[in-house]
DNA sequence: AATGAATGAGGTTTCATTCAT
DNA sequence: AATGAATGAAACCTCATTCAT
């Protein structure tokens, strides 16, 4: 092999070009739809239109493509987090509901990438350490924004003092979650099943905005008192 | 029993002796360990101690052993619903709180085959109409037993009468599934290292029972207003 | 193993009981059908209601069952070509055509065997030795009584004395055989789609018995000269 | 060639490349010997040596190699067919041995490809709908072939009218087929072990042709009256 | 830079057979 | 005498990856 050329593609590894973030977006679509282990690189190879062994030309191999996805998609939602929540002046609740408006949209806009996540969670044996570990990093960007936000309404004196925040994120994402996975449940349930996709979709987001605002309101609202004896 | 003809046993009726629900065990162990994809007969067979063969012999095929997973399991959990709620005399909110203690144990309990619905739900694809039959059935079963609840309460004049009985039901498994699928961050974030794994998950049981009650008070009671304008 | 008591049926080997003919005969079938290999002993065991281990036990291996297949089919050969040919008083012609008519009815008769000949025969590295054998005995059966047949019209001065009587056989087997295997292009051909599946069969017999009796005829009549050049 | 989305070359267009027709090659020759289900793509493998999976590489399955072997084989012959037979200027009688000369010829030639034909035809449940398409084309062919050449024998007065040309048909590829299929008893009978193999076939390709020549100018000549009655 | 032919390991499943009962 | 649970080998096929070009 002649050495001086043979410095393959993902070697590069920080900035990905065209082609690699098309083979990404195939493959985060394909892996939404059916799990890692079930898309075959020639599932992906062939819906991205190109040659079977691009994938381990392009990222080496296949779980290294999954390492990319994440990367990539993790650098997106960093960035967005802060600036959503630290530079305009708001009330808590409303600093709150936009909180609540901004993941709901962001998760819904990247549904196939958390889809991804969600399956990435449930499993025991970690893919690998570096999806773990932006996965990590990113369930703690997102607590802490949460905290941030949750305990300036609390110095305010609006939202009650024993908040349990990890909960309410898992609330607030678990719900999220659950709704997006539930699609079709809830469409039968709803009777829905003459909406377009998108009609759907957005009417969904509506009633978990709604829900998820007055549930979030319910608690962190000081006047409720906590007497829940089963 | 797989007879002379090989018609797998669940094709006669739906019982399935101890080997095959020895079987149906380590899969649900590894299957919510790894995903349906990811785990090989060759695993199962490995773990459970049985030659290869045993699997196809047993089920006809590893899709038929899922199928049968789902069947046992969803049988396992119709007959535990009913039973908890119909019988006994209590208010309203007593009811809703029994409820999210059977339904945060049944969880718990049968955490990997949860894991493994998760998955299933996740997929586009369903895995196979056997299954997709068996979610639809289960989760249907689930709501209208929380219907039931709380209509009872809302003709009782103590719970509101504008409640999303289905966004309630997705919030209480989303909560749920969240906090179970991401159970080692909550470690880490509550610095819960040095206990062992069951002090840590009835730690995070009791939370989450606090937690998700005091979340359906807050959305069921009647003194709240709905005003939540963004 | 308790030694006095196993000594299994197919060690016997002589004489078959019900049971094992019952086997052969599904065997035969099925051999027929989709030729030995691609029938599998669960295939046999299924169509004859017995247990999958029956064919071992009451034969060794699926090897020994159609050695056994043979050399049942082949004894009722032998019995009843020899009574058809030597008692009665007849012209050579006469006797050419009763035996004609007698291979014709014989092969339609036991058709599936003689398709599991001809298969047997395609085989270049021979089954088994003992099938070879069995073959070998019965061709050479064949040729013989129809060396008889021509030898004795020679004789008279009836038959042309430069037949070859290797070829004739050949080619009243063979088209026999051949007949029967495009037995569905022969309908579509002669429009017999109507007809069914007996009143075909019995049509084609006529058609081959006159057609063959002519072939014979003109093979054997001493009128025609042989000048033959391409 | 096959494409990077794993669109082997047969369906693309009909053209085969060198490796693919040689792997052809080497299963047309086994599956002559020992049958296809009797077969294993690792016998192929090994003969053509090249690895096991080249054959689904190539050709996607077992099943679509021997469709690929049937395609290609059919087309030589329908291609040497038709030219045999049209262009010059004979007599009906010299026609119709040119004819079983080029049959014989052929059939000889493609000795392993004619044995799996013959397999096939035996087969009850049609290998597969294409092969069975390609096989009924063929006899369609050679059925019509020989037909021109009787009719026209027929109109010059010289071929008798009452022509069964199927059976002829039957008659003339029955034969052949029984003869190559029976070869080593033919050896046997006639004594010619000492000959080497391709003597032996020589030999008994000169005697075929004698006597299936004398034995259509029986069939077709006019002098000979239908007196046939049992 | 990119291809596609080729590989070998490993996947699921089917097979004939055995063995304890 | 007969069963059926269980086995291990081998079947076909798919997989991710490599390598020469």
């Amino acid at each position: 092999m002649p050495a001086h050329t043979f410095v393959p593609a993902y070697t590069i590894n920080m900035e990905y070009n065209p082609k690699q973030l098309q083979i990404i977006a195939v493959a985060e679509r394909l892996f939404a739809a059916k799990g890692f282990s079930a898309t075959s690189i020639r599932d992906i190879s062939q819906e991205a239109d190109i040659n079977v062994s691009m994938v381990s030309y392009y990222f080496g191999s296949k779980e290294k493509l999954i390492e990319a996805l994440f990367e990539v998609r993790s650098r997106d939602f960093r960035t967005r987090l802060d600036v959503l929540l630290t530079d305009l002046d708001l009330s808590p609740f409303q600093r709150v509901n936009l909180m609540i408006d901004g993941i709901i949209d962001r998760i819904t806009e990247k549904q196939c990438f958390h889809n991804i996540v969600v399956r990435e969670q449930l499993s025991t044996d970690g893919r690998t350490p570096v999806i773990s570990k932006l996965l990590q990093e990113l369930k703690l960007g997102n607590l802490k924004a949460m905290e941030n936000i949750i305990h300036e309404g609390q110095k305010l004196g609006v939202f009650r003092n024993d908040v349990d925040v990890l909960l309410l994120s898992t609330t607030l994402f678990g719900t999220i979650n659950q709704a997006l996975s539930t699609k079709s449940f809830y469409r039968v349930v709803y009777g829905l099943e003459q909406l377009s996709e998108e009609e759907q979709e957005s009417h969904m987001k509506e009633k978990l905005r709604i829900h998820l605002k007055k549930l979030f309101r319910g608690m962190l609202t000081t006047e409720l008192n906590d007497a829940v004896s089963s």
